[in-house]
DNA sequence: TATCACTATGGAAACGTTTCCACTGGGAGG
DNA sequence: CCTCCCAGTGGAAACGTTTCCATAGTGATA
């Protein structure tokens, strides 16, 4: 298809062999000063460049990476990419993305791909670190790899924010602010083993502060009418004061709803989010959340793969503890006085539900 | 490195010669029962899978396509990218990704990296199609390929908002709701031609209009005193009531800023974004903006560049002017009558630097 | 002068595929 | 029975590199 010129093409116009111009184009061995002008000037003239594809059949090795995430359009990570991206691009290799939609066999078709295509490392988020079979191959054909906002199950490489700890300190700043029942918004722990552990860190951080057991409230990614889930889910818990929600896109979507259901946000209802995303600052009341920095969790991924590539020390990683911070914002505060005798609460469920025994049943310490 | 599989060991395995097992597992060519349930009986015993590179080789083709965009923290480009790897990945591409920071070095040797990777085509945003030398390559070497965003300069392939139109019509907002004078924001422009455009095409809109020219603050990418810059470009056009404001993600800062300068929005300064962000409906006021459909606009690029390697008809890209709408939002509304006439303009400039002469010189009707 | 070490160079193998070509054997048609 | 055709198969070339090895030349050392 393409008549690009190759090695041979230099060579016959350097009057020379092929060996030669690869040893003068490398650097590799010996040559003659006289050679070394006439290759030169053979590439100049033909606009010679070395073709990837030969290199990599002879070195077994493609420097490309390969790099998995569920979607581009969390930013979260869009930036983690990004990150990894920039220090890949940085050490000389390129970077082949999938989205794979949080889908897990498009999850386990994608490496199967990547490995096919003999990338020198991968990437990965994915769904479950724990059951994915893509993960498991990986790992059979030692690939060097990193996971990244999954928790490793087994001495695995993964960058990863603290969700569990994180979680446990927003139900302390729900508490200190004086909330006593509140809820998680998560989405469906099946597509994201974040939203899992997000969920059991705010359990446990309840129980410590002798909280009520949160209410959860779990959703799809694509779930249209998170107004009306909303609705349901506050008449069924008519005493919560505060929710979490497990990302601040979410949190954002959720403050509309809530203000769609004639509640205010923060008087009737606090928000705290989860990722510190940059618009959470930008909104009216600020978004009080969990910053993270996706970047450099990407760039650090990144380098850790690349340093079991290049048999390296792995970068250090921060503390689980340092890996997120709250940030407080306009979304979070105590709640109104008539709030927390469950008075008022009825005046947003127009519904005559009383149904709010999920709240207190099955509910035990843990701490 | 690896101890992978080859197909010489299958053909070893099954007994046969190398030809035989191509044949069979590509299912080119013909082959007895018996020798198909031998090779794949060895295959699935050994787990053989075909090496991409030595395919890649063979076939001058590898099924591989770059995509270059700027930067994944605008989730334009970010949907757009995802949009683009969707289309790929079900035509059995593998996507290669490049951000380039907006820089044009980065541009070009990103582009020359890809080539020498072998690419079968590439999709691409440049920081201004006109000159870049990346482009230059691709045409000069016939590569299958697609602009996103940017004009194309001469029949060019290419995918992109109408961002003249757009601007226009933004302008024709403004003016509907009585605005007179009103600034556009927007990345230098040499980062961006894009944001030339917008320009360009508000400043024609405005002039339609019999508005005054509207006054320009252009900024860099990464402006950290955004504040500042607008405070010391109000005092300069004191008698401005709206701000058009070349991206979604930047308007919402601005909408900040003149809150911390203790502006309202609208009631003293109007707001209108671009792109069309989910986010801008989440906030309060809710943000006007252009709405575009930057996912769509991905995919049918990538479409467009299949269309190419494939020979097949080219995907029908929507007309310019459907390329985006308007979406009324909080942020725009008609200026405060005291505003209009200038009385209460200097209350948000303490500073007496009454420059607005570059409001009324030069002007000159274009329609 | 014969040996040696070392530079400079080219030929050829190897990497993992696909594909062309040649070879075999068997069935059909004369 | 002799051809002819075709399904079935394997060998080998080709793709673009790198690298091993062999060879030739050169200057220094014994």
């Amino acid at each position: 298809m393409r008549p690009t010129v190759t090695i041979k093409d230099v060579a016959h116009k350097a009057g020379c062999g092929v060996a030669s111009v690869s040893r003068v184009l490398n650097g590799t061995g010996p040559s003659s000063a006289n050679l070394k002008k006439r290759v030169l000037e053979a590439v100049d003239e033909l606009g010679f460049e070395f073709s990837e594809v030969g290199r990599s059949l002879q070195s077994n090795t493609t420097s490309t990476i390969g790099c998995v995430v569920p979607s581009l359009a969390n930013p979260v990570f869009a930036d983690a990419v990004q990150g990894a991206q920039e220090a890949f691009h940085a050490a000389g290799y390129q970077m082949l993305l999938v989205c794979t939609n949080y889908d897990t066999d498009s999850e386990a078709k994608a490496i199967r791909t990547l490995l096919a295509k003999q990338v020198d490392g991968i990437l990965l988020t994915v769904s479950d670190a724990a059951s994915s079979d893509g993960l498991k191959t990986i790992q059979a054909r030692e690939i060097p790899h990193c996971l990244l906002f999954n928790l490793a199950p087994d001495n695995e490489n993964s960058w990863c924010v603290d969700d569990h700890s994180a979680a446990k300190t927003v139900a302390g700043e729900f508490n200190s602010q004086g909330h006593r029942h509140v809820g998680i918004l998560a989405l469906k722990f099946k597509s994201s083993d974040r939203a899992r552990q997000r969920y059991q860190g705010f359990v446990e951080g309840c129980a410590y502060h002798n909280m009520c057991k949160p209410a959860l409230l779990e959703i799809d990614d694509d779930s249209e009418n998170l107004t009306e889930l909303l609705r349901g889910f506050l008449q069924q818990n008519q005493t919560l004061t505060g929710l979490f929600v497990s990302n601040d896109f979410l949190a954002l979507a959720t403050i509309r709803s809530a203000r769609a259901l004639g509640l205010n946000v923060p008087e009737d209802l606090s928000i705290v989010g989860f990722d510190g995303i940059e618009v959470g600052e930008m909104v009216e009341p600020s978004l009080a959340t969990i910053v993270t920095d996706p970047k450099s969790m990407g760039a650090g991924a990144a380098g850790t793969v690349l340093s079991i590539i290049n048999d390296t020390p792995r970068p250090v990683q921060p503390a689980p503890d340092l890996s997120f911070s709250f940030r407080t914002g306009g979304s979070l505060a105590a709640p109104a006085a008539e709030r927390t005798d469950g008075e008022k609460a009825a005046t947003f469920s127009p519904s005559n539900n009383p149904s709010n025994q999920n709240s207190k049943i099955q509910w035990e310490r843990s701490s």
